[in-house]
DNA sequence: AGAGTGTTTGGTAAAATTGCCAAATAGCAT
DNA sequence: ATGCTATTTGGCAATTTTACCAAACACTCT
């Protein structure tokens, strides 16, 4: 295959890999709603903060979210608010993604 | 995290997941033209057929997509269309995402 | 300056993903 | 049955990801 398209596909698949995970996931529905400094968000999914904040710092060199530093704390809100769009297919391919019953896990 | 929260988002990481890597990617943008077999799919890619058959599992048991064998080989079809949306946001994200131009890598 | 709070970074071990090869399976045609 | 083609599966090494801890950093306040 073309490297320019191998490359094409690469940055596309480090946008969705960004997502591709439970707690990020998680990160960006919440952000969704408002915005959320670190601390908050540790508390809310019970994770190391170090892990949260390498997280959000993973979403941000996407450009998924941005961050704002107010006094101690430091901001996170949600920039690319079409991802929100993946949601609802998320959950068809749930719902209907019978290979889902019959998958074993 | 409640626990049933927990594998909510288990699950749509799951969904994510299976689409995030960029020969995954290609072949679901791919199979949104037409349907192909696992044979055209790998001389298209350039990876051993293995891996591709490999892809193809992973897809499909989220149920992404579907297959179908007519003789000797099994063709594969996108089944949920719907992911293709996802692409438009991608691009969005890539052009928009201005922590990509301060990215190194 | 110091102490206290909030966040990030570096390091590391455990877990998951990826891709190749070789072997197994499935179907068609002799 | 044997051979041939197409696909899947098992095994394994290399790579990547994840999450913790500890240390560094940033900022506020005294």
């Amino acid at each position: 295959m073309d490297s320019a398209v191998v490359e094409r596909h690469r940055s596309r698949a480090r946008v969705m890999k960004a997502m591709a995970h439970p707690t990020r996931l998680f990160i960006v529905e919440e952000l969704s709603q408002r915005e959320r400094c670190v601390h908050e968000l540790t508390e809310m999914v019970g994770v190391d903060m170090s892990t949260v904040s390498k997280h959000l710092a993973l979403l941000k060199s996407v450009g998924i979210v941005t961050d704002e530093r107010r006094g101690n704390e430091v901001y996170y809100s949600l920039r690319m608010r079409c991802v929100l769009k993946f949601f609802e297919c998320i959950e068809d391919v749930l719902a209907f993604g019978c290979s889902a019953c019959e998958r074993k896990s």
